[in-house]
DNA sequence: CCAAAAGTGTTGGAAATACACCCATGC
DNA sequence: GCATGGGTGTATTTCCAACACTTTTGG
């Protein structure tokens, strides 16, 4: 996913079941791999894996008729890259807005559904926000990243109060330069952590708080 | 689940890789099933599988090793069963405490953790508790459910004001007796909705209110 | 000096926790 | 009447959203 849209890598597919309709990107378990180190060798053909930021696994898809022919139980993850980074993927490969999907193979629709909805809850009570930013970043640029990708737009005041409060920010010194049509530069920040983390984990019936 | 304790139903193993040792209900998936239609039918050879008041999935475990010999790729579950209903269950299967889990086979004591947590989590965003709760209960009794599946005491009042503002509970009316040693008797109450259902799902960003 | 963008302060409200107090029952 | 457990009312705290206001730049 990248820039101030929310996007999903997809790969035009050559073989025959589905032949021309979009697929994610994804290949068969090897005896020796755990399904997570699968999925970062295929993801290794599409892009450079360092770019990748956060995988966690979504869920199993296993209807019997999910693909056509003999089952295929596919386990399918959700993969963030940083805005900007703008990898460079072959030719058989795309970047396609999440809001407007192509056609799609499979029941593929439906995962990238359910991945945008998990990052979406996610953004809500853990830093996965660093995975979409850069390693520097302005907080209006952060700001465009959180409303992309949550679809409606969140205030920056308090999103940098929020992200504050949770120790997430820390301030780099620099600012960025301003546009050509003026206005005060932003300062810059970067995340602190760099795994994800769950930062508000109770919503309510919270621990009793350490005594001391 | 059952019971002032968060407990699960574990099987001993009767077969060869790790003999003896507990280890949880499930088997093969058959190519016409998916993988809930699966554990639900593994389920129903140990308990009245009408009983199973919620099942959701976990996620993959899929490292080489987790057993011995080819690898076997595991879709864990949760599944929920209302306290109370104490279900026979089969000469070789029992209800272990989670907090004091016996030796388990493979590694399903990491699952049993992670269903934990799921579970935990889910409480306070979620309605989950309905499926930990009989069709009737006094709030003092989903109290207990709450503390021992959190792992530390919740308070009664703000219990019920929480579930009662998110329009969870409904007064049935009737009053349990008061126990021999005297104490005003306690409501009644069940839980409206059936299925699972995200109650408080943004704890911050949240989307702006609908204009009409 | 004006427009534009960033950043700060303030206020209001929602929701959760903690706790004091009242209610109904058995003995 | 008193002990016991259930239920209600209220204060405090925390946290988030909204918005007005100030700051710093380019032209």
């Amino acid at each position: 996913m990248r820039s101030a849209t929310l996007q999903v890598l997809l790969w035009r597919r050559a073989l025959d079941p589905h032949v021309g309709r979009w697929s994610l990107p994804g290949g068969r378990l090897r005896p020796d791999e755990d399904v997570e180190t699968s999925i970062r060798r295929q993801l290794a053909e599409k892009v450079d894996i360092r770019q990748l930021t956060h995988v966690e696994q979504l869920a199993v898809f296993s209807a019997p008729d999910r693909v056509p022919g003999p089952r295929v139980v596919a386990t399918a993850f959700l993969g963030l890259v940083p805005s900007g980074v703008d990898p460079e993927v072959p030719e058989d490969t795309r970047w396609h807005p999440v809001a407007d999907l192509p056609r799609t193979a499979f029941d593929h629709h439906d995962i990238v559904v359910r991945a945008r909805d998990r990052l979406r809850s996610k953004l809500s009570y853990t830093n996965v926000g660093f995975a979409l930013a850069p390693r520097e970043f302005t907080i209006s640029a952060l700001r465009e990243l959180y409303s992309a990708a949550l679809g409606y737009k969140v205030d920056a005041t308090n999103l940098q109060r929020v992200l504050s409060r949770r120790g997430l920010l820390s301030p780099t010194g620099d600012t960025a330069p301003s546009g050509r049509t003026g206005g005060r530069p932003a300062a810059l920040f970067s995340f602190t952590g760099n795994g994800i983390e769950v930062t508000d984990p109770f919503a309510v019936f919270r621990p009793p708080p350490r005594r001391r």
